[in-house]
RNA sequence: GCGCCAGUAGCUCAGUUGGAUAGAGCAACAGCCUUCUAAGCUGUGGGUCGGGGGUUCGAUUCCCUCCUGGCGCGCCA
């Protein structure tokens, strides 16, 4: 998509060129510091002062004589500083902007700069053992504006969800499910080490009652509980894994849709392991030679690949002999690679950024071609959730951490989602339930609510349909601040004093300084009028209304 | 001890590839408004950019070091 720049960009280009430049310059555009400089300015005089061996404010003084303003569309382009150029838009050429924003209506903004490359984003890939938790909010709320902003920018996007529906983790939520079964069976309570607590697993357990009664009435007999791994474990033990797997899914989707998220395909660790993918991966791994056996251990020389030491991948003897969690992530990854999705971001949380390193090193020692970087990661941190001023830790449900559902059920959908983006991923995100819950203007989302509250009210009173507004028709010179032309770009803030406010700055302050309103025809006249009357109030509610949701963007990305 | 992330105004946070006087919201203070939704409007004050070195014409930004907080350092996932 053109940013309207283009024509100024070549003209630079072009001026760059006959005082000798090297071929490839490109001349840089950025916003100044401080809108009353302009509204765009360049450092090309000062790169190429050390090129061309000549002072900054000289070149910048050549470059000024030699641009043609009409053909660069610019009303002025002054020397600041150093040798900064400032320019200022040619007013006719923002109402060309304006216009096209119009035009394009909701598409405003599209690039198709992805041409269609497939890209594989993954997050969420809960366990499913138990309801989401907050971080599994956050890195759904992350994973989303990620992949939807891929979506806007041209890629072919697959939200993945990776079901880790094997490993040890499984073998504890059955064993859990059978406690719950026991105690519901009269015999005293005891979740084994490391089991699941939370109020979900009697819902399990009760269902398990209804559906496996032999197996229940066996169960409270037996003096042993099921031993094994999932691969081994048998008739209860199996019985109850897949009937939690199989509800706690269910649950997890249905927290999903809470939330507004929809994955494209979900992938199962457990089919890893029965199509065989494991077991090649493991054995081309060995023929690699990047893997030795130490104290009955199968390790992965990890360190060639920045590791600070080597990786188990199958367990001793001694430890089950099983594989470890990384082992089926290459396997999945390489899937990721010969599924053709050439780019691959992962979102996970912080917690688990020392699996990093491990599946890129097992990719790599494959040598089939995938890249160093494969896959991205974007790690957040951490989430801790405010309630009256103490952190909660709590949930009635899953018992010891909060839950996506309960954050959904105490301020909405839409205030989670945003709260989730507000902060980068790289910090540590403390989620104010009491503020997202609050009718104020200290919550971002109210805010945001509010300001199309208001312009609606605005359109309502006036007696405005703003779909029969007709841009063509309208004096587009009227708004002259440039600012809604340059979305998706984050808008400037352009701060509080007199100084800073740019040309044409619809606030009362400046309204008496505008050009007179003149009617040509009825619509243009309501055109201006929707923009104008609301002055102050309304167009500051539409320029921060813009503001948040590219800030929001922003902050996905 | 090692690795990753963070530390910017009273509070919560932006700050793009190294660039001009480091910004916003809220809070504070002052003035104004009481006809369109008062989320009032306008203005003012507020900073050793965690500390210290270094590179550079120029550092919040890059490098080194130290301090503080979070996460991770398993034949767990």
């Amino acid at each position: 998509m053109s940013d309207g720049l283009d024509a100024l960009r070549a003209e630079l280009t072009r001026a760059a060129q006959s005082l000798g430049a090297p071929a490839r310059t490109e001349p840089v555009l950025e916003r100044p510091r401080d809108p009353s400089f302009g509204d765009w300015a360049t450092n090309l005089a000062m790169v190429l002062a050390k090129p061309l061996g000549r002072k900054p404010r000289d070149l910048a003084q050549e470059i000024v004589a030699s641009i043609d303003r009409q053909a660069a569309g610019i009303a002025s382009a002054e020397i600041a500083g150093p040798g900064f150029i400032n320019f200022r838009l040619d007013a006719a050429r923002v109402a060309q902007g304006i216009a096209a924003l119009v035009a394009a209506g909701e598409g405003y903004g599209r690039t198709t700069s992805g041409a269609g490359r497939p890209v594989v984003v993954e997050f969420v890939s809960a366990n499913p053992t138990g309801p989401l938790h907050v971080g599994h909010g956050r890195q759904a709320a992350l994973g989303d504006a990620i992949s939807s902003l891929l979506e806007w920018t041209g890629w072919k996007v697959s939200r993945e969800f990776y079901y880790n529906d094997s490993g040890v983790q499984i073998e504890n939520l059955a064993r859990s499910t059978l406690a719950r079964v026991r105690e519901m069976r009269g015999e005293p309570l005891e979740i084994p080490e490391g089991g699941y607590h939370g109020e979900y697993i009697k819902d399990i357990a009760e269902d398990f009652l209804k559906k496996h009664a032999a197996l229940a009435e066996q169960l409270s007999t037996e003096q042993t509980l099921i031993v094994g791994d999932i691969f081994t474990m048998t008739g209860a033990g199996t019985a109850a894994r897949e009937l939690a797997v199989e509800m706690l899914r269910k649950e997890q989707d249905a927290d999903l849709q809470a939330f507004g998220v929809k994955f494209d395909t979900y992938y199962l660790e457990s089919s890893l392991y029965t199509d065989g993918r494991v077991d090649r991966t493991v054995a081309a791994l060995i023929a690699s030679g990047r893997t030795y056996e130490k104290d009955g251990a199968l390790f992965l020389r990890t360190t060639d690949y920045g590791d600070d030491q080597d990786r188990v991948m199958r367990k001793s003897a001694a430890k089950g002999g099983t594989y470890t969690y990384f082992v089926p992530d290459v396997a999945y990854h390489v899937t990721k690679w010969e599924r053709g999705f050439t780019r691959a971001i992962n979102v996970q949380g912080s917690d688990h950024h020392s699996t990093v390193t491990r599946v890129r090193a097992g990719l790599q020692a494959l040598g089939i071609g995938i890249p160093e970087g494969y896959p991205e990661y974007v790690l957040h941190q951490m989430v801790t959730v405010m309630m009256g001023g103490e952190e909660v830790k709590i949930s009635k449900r899953a018992g010891s951490y909060v839950t996506v559902r309960d954050l959904i059920e105490w301020v909405g959908r839409d205030a989670v989602r945003y709260f989730f983006l507000m902060r980068k991923g790289d910090s540590q995100l403390s989620f104010d339930v009491d503020l997202a819950r609050s009718q104020s203007e200290e919550n971002p989302v109210y805010y945001i609510q509010m300001a199309h509250a208001r312009l609606s009210g605005i359109f309502r009173v006036g007696g405005i349909d703003p779909a029969s507004v007709d841009p063509a028709a309208a004096d587009l010179s009227v708004l002259a601040d440039e600012g809604a032309a340059r979305f998706p770009e984050p808008r400037r803030r352009r701060g509080g004093s007199a100084r800073a406010a740019p040309r044409g700055d619809l606030s009362p302050r400046h309204r008496e300084q505008d050009p007179p309103l003149v009617p040509q025809g009825a619509r243009a006249q309501r055109t201006r009028a929707d923009h104008a009357r609301p002055s102050g109030a309304g167009a500051r509610c539409a320029a921060r209304a813009a503001e948040w949701t590219v800030v929001a963007r922003h902050h996905g990305a």
